[in-house]
DNA sequence: CGGTTGATTGATACACATCAAACCCCGTGG
DNA sequence: CCACGGGGTTTGATGTGTATCAATCAACCG
């Protein structure tokens, strides 16, 4: 793993995709820049729909309050990620985004970004996109809840995470997870226990490394052995291997 | 259950307002209507995305082929919704969306959708809001796979049915599903006998009934009971009262 | 240093999957 | 007409993946 200098690889497609979209937002519309802290809450289920937020930097998750306080984490979002989408049809708002981290949304009122939409076409573009992708995003994630064993879905988890950074131009081989054990559980619709355990085992198989001092860093040496782990997790077959 | 004359029920206002946008495509786009029967593919996975289309009658299923022909049923599309948004991001449509009775599909080229929005804003409001509202439900469809268990999913599929179609001004006393037990399951996340096993609970239970000769066609005498059967199925309580 | 929060690991329980048998309904064709 | 076959459904017996309960441990912090 020598740092040789990337040169178009093919995660610098996106990332380009969304250098330019934030570019373009900045040069069509009067961007209200906010910043945020771990815990802080962009917006709230429930509250007026008035902004889309668009993430420049750090990252978030949508909570949704399932009827009785239940909480149910339901997406992540990273930079060039919009949030707020499902507060369009409503008028309001439909999950709480809270920042994970300390980063940076802008806040771009709806209306606002309809109207410059008819000078800037290209806006329209951006929106749909975003929500188009957070559409597909959400079929899969419906797809692995409903299909994949534990195991497979942590697998999984580690490989959209590292997806996502890499995405954004960031290294995917070391990956710092901000999410609590119980977080993970209730993204991926299981236990902290269950995450746990899974995460031990292909530590075990050598599919992950947990850097020293601490369970939140994880080193991913073959981002393609996740990828193999959730085949064979899925499978009931080879598990013989290390009981 | 006396058939009074229904005055501006709840239902009434998405009745309107799905009538209201699909009047609103049809003066204000060329439409290429396409009529479909039961296992007819209005959009396949992996197609150039072109067109965008909207159900003005029949129903839906979208199918997601997860890597190796894993089929998995992502989500449900009645009169009013629209079909392949998730195309819009990447080029290629994301699911198979496929009918699951003879019905009508608008074809509206996402271009021509565009184009027609500089002249007619509402066209906007009206992507946007279906967008918006396919997110949220998502959401909702994941909350309930991480959540409830089995029986509740169950509960939650038919109230969620039975909205749809109130919504669609048909009475929801009384709804024929058009999908077999392991389509239900597929979509639900279980199998085809735990579905059998939950609405034998909840006839039961008197919460459904099946009507005489055949058990796609379910009665909801109250559609309330459905919702307090989800929730007393949540605590295994009184889960004694009928072994 | 104790106190707190998060993580790991083990023992046990249970919800659901799996396997299997029987049934119902419906269309087809002798 | 009934015999036959096949897809869909129901129900039961058994197995298993994961939740639950509980104890221990590691890191952080005032």
């Amino acid at each position: 793993m020598h740092a040789d200098t990337p040169r178009r690889t093919a995660a610098d497609q996106p990332a380009q995709r969304i250098a330019t979209m934030l570019q373009l937002l900045q040069d069509a519309l009067p961007l209200q820049k906010r910043l945020v802290h771990a815990g802080d809450v962009v917006c709230q289920v429930g509250q007026p729909f008035q902004c889309l937020y668009v993430v420049n930097a750090g990252f978030f998750k949508m909570v949704n309050l399932s009827d009785e306080g239940r909480e149910q984490v339901v997406g992540l979002h990273f930079r060039g990620d919009w949030l707020g989408l499902d507060g369009i049809a409503t008028g309001r708002y439909g999950c709480d985004a809270v920042a994970m981290d300390t980063g940076e949304v802008w806040a771009i009122p709806y209306d606002t970004l309809i109207e410059a939409s008819i000078r800037t076409p290209a806006l329209l573009g951006a929106l749909h996109q975003a929500m188009s992708r957070e559409l597909a995003r959400d079929h899969d994630s419906m797809a692995s809840l409903c299909t994949l064993p534990a195991d497979a879905r942590v697998a999984g988890f580690l490989r959209y995470w590292a997806d996502a950074v890499s995405q954004r131009g960031l290294r995917a081989d070391e990956i710092t997870l901000r999410m609590t054990r119980a977080e993970i559980g209730n993204y991926l619709g299981m236990t902290l226990e269950t995450v746990s355990r899974a995460l031990s085992r292909m530590a075990r198989g050598d599919v992950i490394r947990f850097k020293e001092k601490g369970r939140r860093d994880i080193q991913i040496p073959k981002v393609e052995a996740l990828t193999t782990f959730m085949q064979q997790a899925r499978t009931p077959s080879a598990a013989l291997a290390l009981h």
